[in-house]
DNA sequence: TGTACATCAGTGAACGCGCGTTCACTGATGTAC
DNA sequence: TGTACATCAGTGAACGCGCGTTCACTGATGTAC
């Protein structure tokens, strides 16, 4: 059984990640400072140092949530028993609906840059790996051709595209597709790729 | 003509540009400083206040130009009477040869922002459409059933839907497509794309 | 259970530094006559 | 063409500030006996 030391411990981290979460919901990434965070989770400033290696590592933690949750809005996006082409559609629908609501935590995931030279930790990784896995699913039953990495590469391609339109649609940066139509022009584009990919 | 107080601003505000555009080529545009961009232009640092607004003024500056340089490198890579489809794989390519070869002044364009409330200017965003224009003309020979607006959509959302698989796959963030296979993915999309649209 | 010591988390003032921007001054260009 | 004054660009040291991170200290939790 955990001590009461490591209950802290864990407590303050998610009380940490709590308030990170809440903020970049509230302000965006570039809204997040230290001092803010701590006094919302209730501690000193010094103490995020305890609980994390730095800042960049409790975004990254909220950023892994937030990953998580974009999984779960996917899964439950899909129908049961629907058809494999239903299920891209609907995949894609659940991945502009969840950018939608979760604009500025959406958006995080997508801007957040280590610092130079330090990666990714492969946990966080292989979070992505189960985002594309969902899509390969579906993908494989409409190209039983398509070999494993190049399914896999196929994959990224769909999710890149679909993820482009969405991302200058809402950051309206550059040439973006409106809000408003944002998911028929999402529909279309998908429908698109899938009547190419079975022709 | 012009006096030689004129011929001298719009001296140095060129040598500027050209530093500028030559920083952010070699370092990004966050490695970008105000001190260097004016020693590299032979200037004070002060003098850079006088030619621009801010330093945000002088990057817009860099990536009008870039803009521009885009807008001529897919003119290039389209053969002369191509078929509707070709030119829209022509340019596809041409965006991804373009964002392979100016790396660091293509993503500056994409991830450059003017602080809150800030406006790009009228004649930046115009240079937008025109880049637009671009794939407006082919996809309405593929279309000719889309009215104007959702013409416009269209173009954007094919637009958007090639930038995001160069985008990930070259910021190497998330899951991206590899660069190697980048060109073949992008033409996979835009013939699916394409065979959809015209069906 | 109690006592003495060790360990580690919590504290927040202070550090450090990067960096855009300003400003008083100098010197060059323009204007009037 | 020459002189006197006005205007504005060039200069770079200094300002200012935001903000992540550290660090000496205090106090709570854990361990040994």
């Amino acid at each position: 059984m955990a001590s009461k030391r490591e209950e802290n411990r864990d407590d303050l981290r998610k009380r940490l990640i709590d308030a990170a979460e809440a903020r970049i919901a509230a302000q965006g990434l570039a809204g997040l400072k230290a001092r803010e965070v701590t006094t919302d989770a209730g501690c000193a400033l010094g103490a995020l140092y305890n609980a994390f290696e730095d800042l960049d590592r409790l975004i990254l933690h909220v950023n892994s949530r937030s990953l998580a949750r974009l999984g779960a809005a996917l899964e439950a996006a899909v129908p049961p028993g629907a058809a494999p082409k239903e299920v891209l559609l609907a995949l894609a629908q659940g991945y502009v609906d969840f950018a939608l609501e979760n604009y500025q935590l959406w958006s995080a995931m997508f801007n957040h840059r280590l610092p130079d030279g330090v990666e990714a930790p492969e946990w966080h990784r292989e979070e992505h790996r189960v985002l594309i896995a969902q899509i390969i699913r579906p993908l494989q039953a409409l190209r039983p051709d398509l070999e494993g990495l190049a399914l896999q590469r196929r994959a990224k391609t769909v999710f890149a595209a679909v993820h482009g339109v969405v991302y200058l649609g809402l950051t309206g940066r550059f040439v973006g597709t409106p809000r408003e139509v944002l998911p028929s022009e999402v529909a279309a584009l998908v429908e698109a790729m899938m009547r190419g990919l079975s022709a």
